[in-house]
DNA sequence: TCAATAAGTGTAAAAGCTACACTTATTGAA
DNA sequence: TTCAATAAGTGTAGCTTTTACACTTATTGA
């Protein structure tokens, strides 16, 4: 077989985690305690194995890290440069995965050496991690509005200010209490419940939940 | 260093070649000479080697086989599969390129056993080339209206006629002609030359062409 | 000169988006 | 008990964008 004329690499996963911390857009990010780039910081990643896909891989990192399975996560890009990991050769799939409020556990992330780190103080980076970061926030703010993806970060049961918030977190502009809440009353699959928050408000706010199977069926959402 | 305990993997790049001959929508596509699937059609591919990087990689395998540089590509999304290659485990970055008319060596083509196939007659394709090529329909459409890489596809002066079928036939809809003009109007780096074509109708249709500088510039666009 | 062909052109209705300010329900403190 | 504070909730009018639609023009070859 002419494969084994070719060389092989090393090909690693890395995970850019977004969560909300106290209302804010977090990555989970780890201070090495290894080489290379020990002390710095960085995402957290690991290497594909002989028996497991580079998808699996993703996965079973963020589990590690978690304590989570079924997580919603997606490829962003492959990152193939020669030099960029300075100890060997290393091809890295970058996935980005979204957390819900205390999906995680806390004695796993500091076994890891994570925290939440809020994306306006992310620190400096070791390897292509900037790149990665900025390319996984890049199809973040693309897909946010086409795709109900945003439901992943907020709790099962939501306010519409809450959401709002986080439309404006995540696409960096404001928006109109009104208009916003236009759009999302034309949005089948966003569906108001009979269940009011009163922690946020003292007039207490309506719980709306996002439906899954609805969306599926309609596949309508533009926000 | 920890990185040994890890395995290595042969990483390719399959290149989804598009072009338009006589106006149709085409993909560059091989029969395999070479086992694994030997004699089934696949899209021409190539193994990222030790000094250089994936895009490079790429860049390399397009030019063997059409005998260019300079071509726009770009990485679509990484495929790692356990058993996506019959041969061997390879995990493969899919890259999208566009030709211009004429772009290519005749020659280079029947020496690869390329040749050009309109999109909707592809014959059955091996490993996971199928699912690529899809994934890259996917993102050809919805870039095409909102970046200028359709006149990659297009010569250096084009009519508008041109332009509107290209854009009918990525997007899969019809376009009514007027409204398509106004837009074409509103987008200042699509300027219209002296130049007539008279070889497309009795009556001649202006020449347009795409000037990179001014949508740098400006950067609108949205067809 | 006329038939055929593709190029080229404007307008009105509909839909979607933007901007904008007050009322309501509730709680905790005075 | 009342009042101040707080976030929730609500409608409309102007503007922009998108859609639908049909005839005239320039040219060639028969």
């Amino acid at each position: 077989m002419y494969y084994s004329e070719n060389p092989r690499f090393f090909v690693a996963v890395d995970c850019i985690i977004f969560g909300l911390v106290d209302g804010k857009l977090c990555l989970l990010l780890t201070k090495r305690r290894f080489e290379p780039e020990k002390g710095k910081w960085s995402v957290m990643g690991g290497f594909v194995q002989e028996n497991e896909s580079a998808d699996d891989a993703a996965r079973r990192v963020l589990n590690q890290l978690t304590g989570l399975g079924n997580v919603y996560m997606e490829q962003v890009h492959a990152f193939g440069d020669v030099d960029r990991d300075p100890g060997e050769r290393v091809i890295s799939l970058a996935y980005f995965a979204m957390l819900g409020p205390d999906e995680f556990d806390a004695g796993l992330l500091a076994e890891h050496n994570a925290v939440w780190v809020p994306i306006d103080e992310i620190p400096p980076l070791g390897f292509d991690h900037p790149r990665m970061v900025q390319c996984t926030l890049q199809l973040l703010r693309r897909k946010f509005s086409s795709e109900p993806i945003g439901f992943n970060l907020l709790p099962e049961y939501f306010t519409l200010s809450q959401l709002q918030t986080l439309y404006e977190t995540i696409l960096g502009t404001s928006i109109d209490k009104r208009n916003f809440r236009k759009k999302v009353a034309e949005i089948d699959c966003i569906i108001k419940t009979d269940l009011i928050d009163k922690t946020g408000s003292r007039r207490g706010a309506s719980l709306y939940r996002f439906d899954l199977a609805k969306f599926n069926a309609v596949s309508k959402f533009k926000i």
